[in-house]
DNA sequence: TATTTATATGCAATTATTTGCATATAAATT
DNA sequence: AATTTATATGCAAATAATTGCATATAAATA
């Protein structure tokens, strides 16, 4: 479970409450991390139960307070232990491909259209990561030094959006040929 | 949750024990699918509750009798409306990435190590799905045929290796960079 | 000959995730 | 003026997945 341990990424950091962990996940790790706002609520629960981290409440009109979390000492020591760790390889399951693969109950026309339906997605999110990678590349350069890694992992999303459609024109093509 | 919807399509294109399902999952869905024994044991134990499959045992010498599992009608249509609905985009969550991310806390020598661990573990399924790629590539046309979507799906596995590959080439320069 | 790997299944307990609901206000849009 | 989107948090129940254990034999390897 590594849940907790992204959020202790996160929050080292920089702090910040539930809500814009929540952001960061969808904004800035959505290629390599994803997590719902009850399950980031029920895991920052259990960590400040746990002495990993703690909360400054920072009170708003109108809205309900914000609680800003940040690392407590024992957080940092799990965070770094977790670091020094291997890395479990991702456990991948893509329900598309499960479909392609036993997929000669639909008609090809069916699976042409789920396939353009992911494409546009796909699509989509490589516009956004290449705005971002605009953004650091218009960095001066002691601006982009310490964010070199945090660059990689958009690479990393940018790279595996081109293959990603690359492979798609390839699906078409084949799915195009079924129907003749 | 589509594990179900897994098990169906692997069970509608052929029968087999909870064990033949593991090996296929292990052997030629991995790269988009896993699933460990005891999710797949409890699966089944589920689906046959719920009507969805059926078995005949098959006894053998010495080891536990197989059951071998196949679809009833119900699982048929249950596969059916799932392969009408659309895949969920997957779910990604990939730990190497979110060490990277905020890898500051790591010497980059160790950053390195880790990446280079992971790079032969792609190596190695590259290999794989290459070598069933030549495999299928050698096949008479008509027998091909009948075989294109699931070979769809291992071209997705070699795209995405590669990427991944050619991704890390990347970033062990970037990495080597940090050391100067 | 001893160990490991492969075959074959499963229970029990814990942990993690999803789904559905619930509240409350501000700002933006139609 | 009404609706939608964004901000901000959380509980409770149901489902799913993981971890640890348990059994039993054959074949291959060291």
């Amino acid at each position: 479970m590594s849940l907790k341990h992204t959020l202790l990424t996160l929050l080292n950091t920089e702090p910040g409450s539930g809500y814009d962990l929540q952001q960061r996940f969808k904004n800035r790790l959505g290629y390599f991390w994803n997590a719902s706002h009850q399950q980031i609520y029920q895991q920052l629960k259990k960590m400040l139960e746990q002495g990993l981290i703690e909360f400054t409440l920072e009170p708003q009109a109108g809205k309900p307070d914000r609680k800003v979390y940040q690392l407590r000492p024992a957080g940092e020591q799990e965070l770094l232990q977790w670091l020094q760790q291997p890395a479990k390889p991702n456990k991948i399951n893509d329900a598309l491909l499960v479909k392609l693969y036993g997929g000669d109950l639909l008609q090809p026309q069916e699976l042409m259209a789920e396939i353009e339906e992911h494409q546009q997605l796909h699509r989509k999110m490589l516009d956004t990561f290449l705005a971002l990678e605009a953004e650091y590349l218009a960095l001066p350069a002691s601006k982009q030094t310490p964010l070199k890694l945090p660059y990689l992992t958009l690479r990393r999303g940018i790279i595996g959006e081109e293959a990603w459609l690359r492979w798609a024109e390839e699906a078409k093509v084949t799915i195009n040929e079924l129907t003749e």
